[in-house]
DNA sequence: GCCTATTAGTTGCAATCGTAACTATCGATT
DNA sequence: AATCGATAGTTACGATTGCAACTAATAGGC
């Protein structure tokens, strides 16, 4: 039965990773030239940007699904630019609330000028239909973290 | 038009990235710890196991997104490991031909029973519908970067 | 047949990453 | 209220990465 019951082609995580390595790294060459921007400091300016309010590191984590090292120094890096701020949480001093400053509000807008820009090239490239099913998928497996974070069960 | 037209909740690289990383992570936990195989590595013996004929480095790459040194790298290591062997072309002496072993062969295997175990996992995580979905979409993608790897254009 | 551009693959090196260990704080148990 | 375990976030350090430069070979003018 373990001889020939294997299609790579079809493994997710093999197909996913192939995906969105294709989709991510002409994306960031962009974001990297223009902005000097790295890909955890781009996914944490946008995971704050489209929270709309503050998050903590590890809600930042959780939304990016980033290894809290590379969120911890995304931070530090885009607090240095002064695009974002920290304020220590008044019950629980171990957290700490981060949020866009103006300027970082600034930025993220532009970011996401180009990001619809990079967005539109990729449903000419995919199509409308691809498009809706991998929505469609994508919010299967999204539902399936959530719920895999809400119980680590075994972790 | 900037200011509230983009949702990063549907940006493709964004999206991809997080699922991608979150199926990756906890398969390559397990062959990691089996058997001390990196992700560059296992996606190579993967990428030749499924092939079932030769290929080269540079057709790994293409089938699997990896960068050429990280493909580079794999080829090297588990060639050490006794798991591939390379063969010169004839008639262009810059390629090389890269095919499994006897035993990188029964290391696929064995791989790739812990894959459709895990895959199963998947599959109930998602429901079928979700993966049906989400096939439908990445062959959209596959499409389109075998395209893109065609018709380089703009590079 | 040369000269130049291109391609396959490797490698040096600086930058980035992840593991594990750490600090600081909180919550729960007693 | 003292102790123990868990959690938020940081950091040291070894491992991994990717860029750029490199070697070696081919291909395409001319």
């Amino acid at each position: 039965m373990s001889a020939e019951g294997f299609e790579l082609n079809a493994f997710l995580p093999y197909r996913l990773n192939r995906a969105a390595e294709f989709v991510a790294v002409r994306f960031a060459a962009e974001y990297k030239a223009r902005y000097q921007l790295t890909r955890p400091e781009w996914r944490t300016l946008a995971a704050l940007g489209s929270a709309g309010s503050a998050m903590t590191a590890t809600d930042v984590g959780a939304h990016s699904a980033m290894h809290k090292t590379k969120v911890s120094r995304a931070v530090s890096a885009l607090e240095e630019r002064r695009w974002l701020k920290r304020s220590e949480d008044q019950d629980d001093r171990r957290l700490e609330h981060l949020e866009l400053t103006k300027a970082g509000r600034t930025a993220y807008r532009e970011l996401t000028d180009l990001a619809s820009a990079y967005q539109a090239q990729l449903n000419d490239l995919i199509g409308a239909g691809g498009l809706k099913a991998l929505s469609t998928g994508l919010e299967a497996i999204e539902r399936a973290i959530d719920q895999v974070e809400k119980h680590p069960s075994r972790r």
